[in-house]
DNA sequence: CGATACGTTGATCCATTTCAAGATTGGTGG
DNA sequence: CCACCAATCTTGAAATGGATCAACGTATCG
């Protein structure tokens, strides 16, 4: 079995510590996935309090998870290819948050049932399974940091600067930017800021050679600068290896 | 064996659902427990990036979790007796922030060998604990909503209305408030605000006969007008049964 | 009793919100 | 292919929450 196989979850752990996985294990875990499922449209693939009984992995596109009440709607996190976006789905058993799509988007679905088997019989892919939960509170936590400590201009330049690692960590970032659907209203939701306020700080880090936010696309202008400006530091993130972009 | 035992570990997902341990799960869980260390002053109990070979439980008092850079310290968690502060450290192996006492503490320490041998051979139990790095995950995400959408007034009154349940979980909070041994520096360290701007937030709280900060003590005045400032839903907290404080 | 940490208050400045309106873009049907 | 619509992006001006600088009051404890 070459190592172009797995079209589902190949990217899972990606640039963290997928190399110890046996193939065995690759193929067990794409094994999870029972069906696939593609949104073209904004879409909600979950909802918050529903009881589920599966979990999703992220195999192409952006979703985000969101916090919503009286119409405004909150950012708690956005996923890359390869994110198991709400695996603390199987032992929450009812999700704190909405998941929804953004852009199109197409996701993978694990049964829970196929799930528990894993856990009860493959002790190295459940401690992975938990581990990637883990990182997923890591980065919570510097968000909770980017949010008390930086100031707009920082907490987008923070935004950023964690995406194009983490899209370099599953190959979908270039040397110089990456392409993101985003509008500066979903970037604004996930800074904690005003779609004006945000419209205005997309321009001044553009102006100011920092970073260009436009159609879709984030081309980095001066690398050192947008990780000074989001004091980004990604130790969180657990990437293992030299990397390319830090 | 009464259920006074298990001095250490008693208050572990009190409240939640530790209703579902056997006494033979919880003589386990007690188990863990290697040895038990007080401080009486500050202390870091774990620096950041330290390799650890152990995880640390709080029996009595309060510990936060911090990042700190160029001398400005951001709370990220704070930890009310029976949580499980860095079990999370089993699996990712270096913390990405520090651990810090805060006025009097005991906390107990569960080696990672242990803990090992708990995966290896007991699967509820370790359902368990994987299922209690999810609930600190939660909360986690229910800060970057209070962060993203609350002002200093909301945010300080989200954070007490947190602290009131899941000091009520453990039996450690009545009727109308409980203690709390937290500098105004700290609370605004974990609120994202200055001290000073804390100062004239606990100030207005208290004159408006919402809550009352002072000596250690916190005394809610209007329980609703709280929760409503605050924004308070406590469904993240994944708490069973009915809830006294709700 | 002086040291030291903590709490309180005032004045000024700046980042951000809010309200309001206009410009640009992409997609759709006639 | 153009006209139009809706979403997105952009800009301005006024109001405000919070930061910053500076100082003073007040516990508490060897």
């Amino acid at each position: 079995m070459s190592h172009q196989d797995f079209p589902y979850t190949r990217r899972f752990l990606k640039g963290r510590s997928r190399d110890a996985l046996s193939e065995r294990e690759k193929g067990l875990l794409e094994g999870l996935i029972e069906n696939v499922e593609r949104f073209t449209a904004p879409h909600t693939i979950l909802d918050r309090g529903e009881v589920v009984d599966q979990s999703t992995i992220l195999i192409e596109g952006t979703v985000a998870r969101v916090i919503q009440d009286n119409g405004k709607r909150h950012i708690i996190a956005l996923h890359v290819p390869g994110d198991f976006v709400d695996l603390h789905g199987f032992a929450l058993k009812r999700l704190d948050h909405d998941v929804v799509s953004i852009g199109t988007v197409q996701i993978g679905y694990a049964p829970h049932r196929r799930i528990q088997k894993i856990l009860e019989t493959e002790p190295t892919l459940a401690r992975m399974l938990w581990y990637s939960t883990l990182l997923d509170a890591a980065m919570h936590r510097e968000w909770i940091m980017k949010l008390e400590r930086l100031s707009a201009d920082g907490r987008l330049a923070h935004l950023v600067a964690e995406l194009w690692q983490r899209l370099n960590f599953v190959d979908l970032a270039s040397e110089n930017g990456f392409s993101l659907p985003l509008t500066q209203q979903e970037l604004a939701d996930a800074c904690g800021t005003t779609s004006i306020h945000m419209n205005r700080v997309v321009k001044k880090l553009r102006e100011t050679g920092v970073v260009d936010i436009s159609r879709g696309q984030v081309t980095v202008l001066d690398k050192k600068a947008l990780k000074a400006l989001g004091a980004f530091n990604p130790a969180y993130l657990y990437g293992q290896g030299p990397l390319k972009l830090t």
